[in-house]
DNA sequence: AATTGCATTTTTAAAATTAAAAAAGCTAAT
DNA sequence: ATTAGCTTTTTTAATTTTAAAAATGCAATT
């Protein structure tokens, strides 16, 4: 008898393939691969890390989509349509799950959540499963801004309630990342400095106004991560990624001025020239300047300050 | 038919009543508490966070210990016992899990792991079941050194199998503490001030020699950790537990001379005073002096300096 | 009036079962 | 010789069931 959870089309699962398809979609867009090209599972397989399986059931979801043709026993060919089709609009964005993790913070942050709550209290308010809210909770706990209190029941720590959550974050990453610049064990290809170049100057060129708010953090992160991982420290790149994660609850809810985007590109750009050079001590110098300015154009920090700032 | 599990003990769960026995216990050595006194248990269960079960358990425990005497409708009481016992060593110290824990650890750092391991293979290796499998991975994760692969599996990240996993640690505490100091929320009470203070005496006065390799440890852990909470920057303070957390698997391996720690603690001592005076530039830059001195100290960081350090 | 002791209810965790997804293996086609 | 197509096996996730632990409620006792 499945009367009571018929909506939930089949069982959730981590859903690799589907990744797969958006990541194999990605691919062929951006490399690009000509109308024609024969497209080889093993291959994929192993630059993906899986096994076959996944990539055929991501294949018949491409083809479903247009995207490959099948040929009987010679597999699958990139067709005419796989550059026209807006391909990330067809691929599932959000799933149930994520849709509950964004709305448990934006009602945390608007101050609708009680500070304490219990396991069934979260499946009621979200709609979820036991299994589905243990997951759930299970990754807040992981980001840091819930904890399980003795006995039942969970409770929200400061970290998303602070009034001045996002000031504490730039401050911490303004002694974090200047010193990623200085580890003795940093080293970045040219390449991928070129790679982090390009795009901003991409953004300078117009992508600030066009680009979705998705888009817009995505890259803020990407360059200052990938500094991070540069340095080699995996506790520091640890720490900046978990910051960052929690920061982008924040930031989301208040992304509309694109102005100060111009000047983050520019900095970026004159960090990239620094560590190029392997100026480190300037470029530390001069990152730290930049999150000092990048924070004091959020117009949220900037009445929280009185004058003393510490840099 | 149960044949097969019997040797496990009823179930796991959570065991809050044992925990909630040792802090009892403990709260009755430190105060201390003189015999005869009545424990009530809905004050308890108050201070605690909890219901009067599981402190009425824990009063049971405690009771079968010798450490509190049951009166029919009066309750419990503390006996003459109470203080003599070595009451730390008759509570269980690490169960089942937190033994596999440590095993993992051990395992990894001593490179007799593959870097890729399936949920079986953790299975069989530490004789845990499926639901304990998940749960030690789901830790393991939290804490950042293993990460889930694509498909099935797991997979080991640099964080411990890095030969500098120490000294990274290190660098980044330098980059974070005297950060922490100087937060504009910074705020400690004198009384904290002279807690620590304590501490740190009763270790100058033999407690170095005598203190258990775990004492040491966590000493010094809550030290910096009472200083960086006392920052008020929630961010900071994540990171730095996280650290620790994984630096104890890495420290517990080598802790053999103590003769360091008496400079340690002189040099908490000094931090301390600076503090007090409100000195918070000087009391950030001898932190991070001192702690450039803590990481010099470890046998296994020191070759693998080669003169140029970066403070 | 407050607290214990005990019964009841609620909440969560574990175990057992079931099913889906991924990996591996093998045969036939190119 | 390699790859596709399919089958089998392995691995993991979800579900269901069961039971333990914690919270709650209330009468009896101090």
């Amino acid at each position: 008898m499945n009367t009571r959870k018929a909506g939930r089309q089949g069982r959730g699962k981590s859903d690799l393939k589907s990744k797969l398809a958006a990541q194999i979609a990605n691919h062929i867009q951006e490399r690009p691969l000509s109308a024609g090209t024969h497209m080889s599972a093993q291959i994929l397989a192993d630059q993906m890390g899986t096994s076959r399986s996944p990539i055929h059931a991501a294949f018949l979801i491409l083809a479903e989509m247009g995207v490959l043709r099948h040929e009987t026993n010679r597999g699958f060919f990139v067709t005419e349509a796989a550059h026209e089709a807006r391909l990330s609009e067809q691929l599932p964005s959000r799933d149930h799950l994520s849709d509950a993790y964004f709305a448990v913070a934006d009602q945390l942050l608007d101050g609708d959540l009680p500070s304490t709550m219990s396991e069934v209290a979260f499946r009621d308010r979200f709609g979820l499963t036991q299994v589905e809210a243990r997951s759930l909770l299970s990754q807040i706990q992981k980001e840091g801004w819930i904890e399980r209190r003795p006995g039942y029941g969970w409770e929200f720590n400061e970290m998303l309630r602070t009034p001045d959550a996002l000031a504490q974050t730039y401050r911490m990453r303004q002694a974090l990342e200047p010193a990623a610049l200085l580890e003795p064990g940093f080293s970045i290809s040219a390449e991928t400095l070129d790679r982090l170049a390009a795009t901003e100057r991409d953004f300078l060129n117009g992508e600030i106004e066009t680009a979705s708010a998705e888009k817009l953090y995505q890259r803020g992160v990407t360059f200052h991560e990938t500094l991070m991982q540069a340095s080699g420290n995996r506790y520091m790149l640890d720490a900046l990624r978990r910051v960052n994660q929690i920061r982008r609850l924040i930031v989301y809810r208040s992304m509309v001025d694109r102005k100060r985007y111009y000047k983050q590109s520019q900095e970026h750009l004159e960090i990239i020239q620094l560590v190029r050079r392997g100026a480190m001590n300037e470029a530390a110098v001069f990152m730290r300047h930049h999150l000092s300015n990048v924070m004091l154009n959020h117009e949220e920090i900037a009445p929280l300050l009185h004058g003393a700032g510490n840099g």
